[in-house]
DNA sequence: AATCCGGGGGT
DNA sequence: ACCCCAGGATT
């Protein structure tokens, strides 16, 4: 293969200048590698600089707790991966004498690190010889070869993982693997893609056969199912009741507040009976029945679509507080991680 | 093999 | 609306 000199020199002079990409240490790597996973480079990259000075070492981010994790990777999205961060770094404290593991499959052996963010690592860190295929590399590859087998299926996850790793310049296979994800996420985009200034343009099948708009195929998804939730926020002076989501459900780790879902809008009197419930019998007879929720918002994940309702209720007297639902002032509000949705609750209500 | 798991930005 | 993003874990 005679592409690598051209995707390389392209590389070289045309690749932007990150900060993971001044660094052979691992760590580092690995903790870009996983804010990146399903991120774009420009939403990732403050976490990344919030976490490298937070953590500048692994074995000082195995140490720390995981509410303090989720905190500083709120907003982010897919939390598992905040969780297993801290797993990985405990892991390898644990099991490898912190020393971040320098081989492939002990590397794959982390919580939150699959084929591409090993091989990422491996080849990165290590220069070992291991193909990426992410998202940029697979539509590469689909269009240089002209392949239509849907790039999200088994068969061709199969398929663009054995054409990279044919693909892959030996020599420097950290350099290769950066260059295909640039020229995936510069050149070879997912709509209108620039070919006429594409290092590979002559290599690229799809281009002389004029199919690069029907490259890379692609399996759809379902769209996203539709969830009604009706939050109920008590508020006692300046404590209001919160619960921390433990169940297998989206946010998983971050708090939120006790909520009720019926498939559809709750009635006013069916907040009001949950309310009831949670208070004494002194404060309860204080409560007024709400006729509308406080604030409605909409809030889109890319499989759910929620529509959520808050009500806010001010009471007298300290609520009910167990393991589930706990007791949290101003300042611990601000602390706990939430959700983009609760966050935007707490700010929209001067409660933060 | 299919589904779940966020949030943001581009078109 | 729909698609995509330096994907991985679970079912």
């Amino acid at each position: 293969m005679d592409i690598h000199d051209d995707l390389i020199s392209w590389y070289l002079v045309n690749k932007r200048d990150l900060p993971w990409r001044n660094t052979t240490n691992p760590y580092l790597i690995w903790l870009s590698e996983i804010i990146l996973q399903q991120t774009r480079v420009d939403q990732g990259m403050a976490y990344y600089h919030r976490f490298s000075e937070t953590y500048p070492t692994l074995n000082s981010l195995a140490k720390a707790d995981e509410e303090e994790v989720l905190k500083l990777w709120q907003g982010l999205g897919y939390y598992s991966r905040g969780r297993n961060l801290l797993k990985a770094a405990q892991k390898v404290a644990d099991d490898f004498n912190g020393v971040f593991p320098k081989t492939y499959t002990d590397i794959l052996s982390l919580p939150g690190v699959g084929p591409y963010t090993a091989a990422a690592i491996a080849s990165f860190a290590f220069r070992l010889p291991y193909a990426v295929v992410d998202g940029n590399v697979s539509r590469v590859l689909s269009r240089l070869f002209d392949e239509s087998t849907p790039i999200n299926s088994s068969a061709g996850k199969k398929l663009f993982q054995d054409l990279a790793d044919k693909c892959l310049s030996t020599k420097r296979p950290d350099l290769h693997n950066q260059a295909m994800m640039e020229l995936g996420a510069l050149v070879c985009s997912p709509r209108n893609p620039s070919c006429n200034t594409c290092p590979l343009a002559s290599h690229c099948l799809s281009m002389a056969r004029e199919t690069i708009q029907d490259r890379p195929q692609k399996i759809k998804s379902k769209k996203a199912k539709e969830r009604q939730i009706d939050y109920i926020i008590l508020q006692n002076d300046n404590r209001i009741l919160m619960r921390k989501r433990t169940d297998k459900d989206i946010w998983q780790g971050l708090f939120d507040f006790p909520s009720i879902e019926l498939g559809r809008p709750a009635k006013p009197d069916e907040i009001y009976k949950y309310v009831k419930e949670a208070l004494s019998e002194h404060d309860s007879a204080k409560i007024k029945i709400q006729k509308a929720p406080v604030k409605t918002y909409q809030h889109v994940l890319s499989h759910q679509k929620l529509k959520a309702r808050f009500w806010h209720f001010k009471v007298e007297e300290p609520f009910q507080e167990n393991s589930i639902y706990l007791r949290k002032n101003k300042t611990q509000l601000g602390e706990v991680p939430v959700p983009r949705l609760i966050q935007q609750y707490l700010t929209d209500s001067s409660l933060i």
